[in-house]
DNA sequence: TTTATGTGTGTAACCGGTTCCACATTTCGA
DNA sequence: TCGAAATGTGGAACCGGTTACACACATAAA
C-alpha cells in the first residue's frame, strides 16, 4: 500500500505538505504543489480513509437502515439515497432491520464504531433513545418524527385520495385493508381512507393485516373475499397486498374493475405491468430517498437546516383496476 | 466518546491489558478480567473499529457491488449476502454500478480506502484488472469467472429447461427474447434455449433486448407481437420482460396460456402474484447471495478454499402461463 | 537450589493520516 | 529602510486502538 510518506519521499517534501496539498488547506507553493501532484499520480496514491477518519473523527460513510430490501418499495428508496450520496462522494453502510429493535440497535452501534457521519433510517421507533443518544445527524425516511429531520409522504392524504377516487368511481361496499399497526405510514393511510368513507357515509369493512410480506399477502386476500365476497372496492395497504387481492379476485372469477375495483399504495414498478395494470396512490420513493440523502448531507455539512421535515406529494395513478369517469 | 483509556483508568489497569482482555489474546488474570469487564459495562464501551482497522489493516467491512438494486432480482441477492454477513458480524458497504465501468472503479477504489476485507461483485468484467489488482478476496456473484471464486446458477441449463418445457407443452412457433449481449448469464440462457430449439427442429424467432429495465420491457413486448403476432410461446430473458410480454399479450386479447405460453427467468417474488401467475425458471437468488457471503468469509478467514466455484441449481416453476401436461 | 517455563502486566512503538506550532522567507505598507 | 503581515515548509503530537518487548513473579523440573 502506498502511503502519504511514500508520496512525500517521492516529491522530496514532508508529509505535512502533502497533506496540505491534497486537502487544499494552508499554503502550498505552486511549484511544490506540482511536485506533489506528480508524485501522487506516479505512485497512484489514494489516501487511507481509515487513518483520516481516526484523526478527524469524521468519514465519508453514512449508515442506511431499512426494514427489508426485499420488499419492492425499499429498493427505490435505497437507490434514491445511494444516488444522492454517490453524487456527494459519500458511501453507504447498509443494513436490514426487519423492524427488529435488537438488529436496529446492533447496526446503529456498528455504524458508530465505524465513524459514520450520519444515519438514514426507516424505523418504527424514531423516538427511541437509540436515536436520541446519537450525536450525529439522523434523517428518518418514510417515517415521521415531530422534532427530528424526516422525509416522508402524506399518508393520510393518500388514504383520503384512494377513498375519494374509489367512491367517485362508484364502489358502494368497500373493504379497507389496514396495514400493520406498528407502521405509522400504514396507519395514516388507513386513517385517511376511513375518514373519507365515514364522511361520505359509505358502507365499509376492515381487514387487519400484520405485515407487507408476499407470502402473507395471499392469505389476507383470501380472507378478504371469504369474509366479504360481495365487496366491490378494495383499498389495499400497499401494492403487494393489492396485487394479491387482484390475483385472488381473478381466481374467483371476478372482473376487475367491473365487479370490484382495487387501489394500491406506493406505485412499485411492477404495478404498471400487471393485468389489468394497477391503479394506485403513488409515493415518489426514489425522490424521497434522494431528498433524504441531500437533507442529511446538509445537516452534516451545515450543522443545522431550516426545512428539516420534507413532505413529498402523493398522487393518484389511474390505471386499469379502477373504472373510468368522465 | 469513551475510549480504551477510559476503560483502563476505570479498571485500574493499562490499555494493553484491556485490549488483551476484549480480544481474548494473551494472558489475563481472572480477577483482572472481571475488573475490565465491569469497566466496559459501566462505561458502555465499544471499541473504535476505525482505530482497530488502522493498525491491523483489517476491518469487519466488505464491499458489495450490484448493477442496480432497483431491478427486482437483486434485492434477493443483496438480502442473502446481508444475512450471511450479518450472522458473522460483517457489515456491508453497498454500491450500484449501473454496469458502468467508471462507477465500478470508483466504488472499488473507495472500498479499498476504507479497508474492506473482501468484495462481492456482480460485474460484467470479472477479468478486468480492477479486480485482478486487488489483494483482498473477491467473489463474483451471478457471474462466472473461470479462475476466480464465484457463485452462480446454470444459465445454459435454465435456458434448455425453458425450451424443453415449452416444447413439451406444445408451442410450435417460439420467440426467444435475447437479453443484453454484455451480460453473460443472459447469453447463457439464450444459448441453452436455442440449442434445444435447434435440436428439436422447432421454428423460432429472436428478439434482441438491451437491458432489463421496466421502462423498456414494455416496448420490447410490443415489438415482439408486432413482428411475430402468431407466436405461440415466448421464452423471456427474465421475469420483468416476461411480465411485460404477458401484459402486452393480454392487451392484444390473447389468451395465456392457450394462445401463447410464456416462461420467464429468475422467479422474482411478484411472479407468483401475476394473473395468470408466471411460469418461470427459478434461480435461488437469496441462497446465491448467502453462499457468496459464506464463501467470501471462508476466503477471508482461511485464505484459500477448495470449492471456489459454487453453482446452484435452476428449476422449472410451473404456474399458469404454461399449459398443463399429464 | 538452580534453571527453565508459564503467567500476568505495563511501556512504548506503530498504523497513516491531520494539524498545531515554530521557524524561515517573501511581500508590502509606512 | 524597517517592521508587520503573508506565505511556505517541516517536526512532532495526536487520533484510539494492537502488539512487541521487557520485566516480575509463580511454578515445575532437574
Amino acid at each position: 500500500m502506498v502511503t502519504i510518506k511514500d508520496v512525500a519521499r517521492h516529491a522530496g517534501v514532508s508529509v505535512a505538505t502533502v497533506s496540505r496539498c491534497i486537502n487544499e488547506t494552508g499554503y502550498v507553493h505552486a511549484d511544490t504543489r506540482k511536485k506533489v501532484e506528480d508524485a501522487v499520480r506516479a505512485l497512484n496514491y489514494a489516501p487511507n480513509e481509515v487513518a483520516r477518519s481516526l484523526y478527524t473523527r469524521k468519514s465519508k460513510l453514512i449508515g442506511l437502515l431499512l426494514p427489508d430490501i426485499t420488499n419492492p418499495y425499499f429498493p427505490q428508496l435505497a437507490r434514491g439515497v445511494e444516488d444522492g450520496m454517490q453524487a456527494n462522494e459519500f458511501r453507504i453502510i447498509f443494513g436490514n432491520s426487519d423492524e427488529n429493535e435488537q438488529k436496529e440497535q446492533e447496526y446503529i452501534q456498528t455504524f458508530i464504531q465505524n465513524n459514520v457521519v450520519g444515519v438514514i433510517s426507516s424505523t418504527n421507533r424514531p423516538d427511541s433513545d437509540i436515536y436520541a443518544k446519537l450525536n450525529i445527524p439522523v434523517v428518518f425516511l418514510d417515517r415521521t418524527s415531530s422534532d427530528s429531520p424526516s422525509v416522508y409522504s402524506d399518508g393520510r392524504k393518500g388514504g383520503r385520495l384512494a377513498a375519494q377516487e374509489m367512491i367517485a368511481r362508484g364502489s358502494k361496499r368497500i373493504t379497507v385493508l389496514r396495514g400493520p399497526v406498528h407502521i405509522r405510514p400504514a396507519q395514516d393511510r388507513f386513517q385517511g381512507a376511513v375518514e373519507v368513507l365515514e364522511e361520505a357515509g359509505i358502507d365499509y369493512n376492515i381487514i387487519q393485516t400484520s405485515s407487507f410480506s408476499f407470502a402473507e399477502a395471499e392469505s389476507w386476500a383470501k380472507e378478504l373475499f371469504a369474509k366479504h365476497l360481495d365487496t366491490d372496492g378494495v383499498i389495499a395497504s400497499n401494492d403487494i397486498v393489492a396485487t394479491a387481492v387482484l390475483h385472488e379476485a381473478q381466481r374467483l372469477g371476478k372482473r376487475v374493475p367491473e365487479d370490484v375495483q382495487v387501489i394500491g399504495f406506493d406505485d412499485i414498478p411492477l404495478s404498471s405491468l400487471l393485468s389489468p395494470s394497477l391503479s394506485t396512490i403513488r409515493q415518489p420513493a426514489y425522490d424521497m430517498g434522494k431528498e433524504a440523502a441531500l437533507l442529511l448531507i446538509r445537516l452534516i455539512e451545515q450543522g443545522k437546516v431550516d426545512n428539516r421535515n420534507i413532505q413529498l406529494p402523493v398522487s393518484f395513478v389511474e390505471r386499469d383496476t379502477t373504472r373510468k369517469v368522465d
